[in-house]
DNA sequence: TAAGATTGAAGGCTCAATCTTA
DNA sequence: TAAGATTGAGCCTTCAATCTTA
């Protein structure tokens, strides 16, 4: 319900410039991806995840979690990596309602041909263009973005994940 | 071309919490928008931006770089905007290739309306989650969201660095 | 030739409905 | 009943092709 509200000049211009960033850093990355090694970010990302996680392996919930993507999205793109032989579907040991994802050796060897360009898009979209800047406290601006964007009381690290 | 690279810890911290915002936000603004006053985030920001124009008329190009929107995507939205009669396209009079996008009494009326939901969600997605951050720095954030995203060098204040 | 804008096809993402197992 | 996962319909967005006027 609308109550009396208003954002001070401070909280419009973050708004803004985020606003701006959330519609140009999908579309600077799937770009870069698509162009360089035919992959969108969120494979690209899934694929990652899955590469950090004990034994490249993950359930499917987990993977959503750790992209922030929706459950539905993450089973769409797990087929179509699948499809490309890049991960392999198993039944979960402990419970049968669960899928366990697992990155294959050909998903590997695509994820690290893959990892260079991305990074050398990231620097160039997002790092190259914060040198020079003055006073420049990168670990401050991760903590906020860490935070925003859920609804609850922020499941940030350690805090009550329940 | 990969060349030898690779993110510092701090870097690589920031991309998986930048990654996780432009999922996550356009996600939280579309369906708390989309509930409330059924608009999308794109069509509130295009009839915002409008509101802000002098005399709410602004052609589509700047439109487009108003929202970050591409110039396609900006064609589409103002069609449906259009359609409810919250904006009025006009012919462009000093270049007949160009239109006007401007905003109607009920767009007007239509954004008002809209407002102080916008900004309910923006406070709970967003600045309450700030809520007793030690050492906030709101506009440190500002500029290095402002600088990110694009290829080019950059459109801020200063420097060139081609 | 190039710039402003539009269009249609294709792909990304969300959401609600559904199926299976706990 | 509820949780994990999948599916299909539908919207959002991009991209390349196209049309018109500079």
């Amino acid at each position: 319900m609308p109550v009396e509200a208003s954002l001070s000049t401070e909280e419009q211009d973050f708004l803004r410039a985020l606003s701006r960033v959330v519609v140009l850093i999908p579309r600077a990355f799937d770009s870069d991806l698509g162009r360089e090694v035919e992959m969108s970010s969120s494979e690209f990302f899934t694929l990652m995840h899955l590469s950090e996680a004990p034994g490249g392996r993950l359930r499917m919930g987990e993977l959503a979690a750790a992209t922030a993507l929706t459950l539905g999205r993450v089973t769409q793109v797990v087929t179509r990596l699948e499809a490309e032989g890049l991960v392999e579907r198993r039944p979960c040991a402990t419970d049968r309602r669960g899928h366990d994802t697992l990155l294959t050796a050909a998903g590997a060897e695509r994820l690290a041909g893959a990892r260079s360009h991305q990074i050398a898009s990231v620097r160039r979209r997002i790092f190259d263009r914060l040198d020079g800047l003055d006073g420049l406290d990168l670990a401050a601006c991760t903590e906020v973005l860490s935070r925003i964007g859920t609804d609850a009381p922020t499941p940030s690290p350690q805090t009550g994940r329940a």
